[in-house]
DNA sequence: GTGATGACAAAGT
DNA sequence: GACTTTGCCATCA
């Protein structure tokens, strides 16, 4: 890393680092923060590329729905809810219950 | 070096 | 109200 690369990738993957544990956060929202154009596209694609990484836990991050979309791409199909119901998140049937309350906005978070 | 693919979301019809 | 189309960067083969 001696150049530091100021790509779209890197920009998403700060974001979901600082993500809490028992949190989670949506595609769409972390696009809006980063001010990307192409939305939540940008973003899907960045977490395709952060499962070369190890300091991305992309467990937390769901779409607008709260389902675990990307839960495919991990170690095991059962992986990413594994992980979120040890931090606490509740999730059935891929689904995030209390999405809502579970939520966790960067603005608000991060820009308060 | 080129081509195709990939974890979403919002707007339009 | 539901389905279809568009937007776009980086990585893999």
């Amino acid at each position: 890393m001696s150049k530091e690369k100021a790509n779209y990738f890197d920009l998403v993957y700060q974001v979901v680092r600082e993500i809490p544990p028992g949190r989670v956060c949506s595609y769409g929202v972390i696009a809006n923060y980063l001010g990307l154009k192409s939305g939540a596209r940008m973003v899907g694609y960045a977490m395709n590329a952060a499962h070369t990484l190890r300091d991305v836990p992309a467990h937390r991050v769901v779409n607008r729905q709260g389902l675990l979309t990307g839960k495919h791409h991990f170690e095991t199909v059962d992986r990413m809810q594994e992980l979120l119901e040890a931090e606490g998140v509740r999730v059935v049937n891929d689904q995030v219950q209390e999405f809502e309350k579970r939520f966790w906005d960067p603005e608000k978070e991060l820009g308060f």
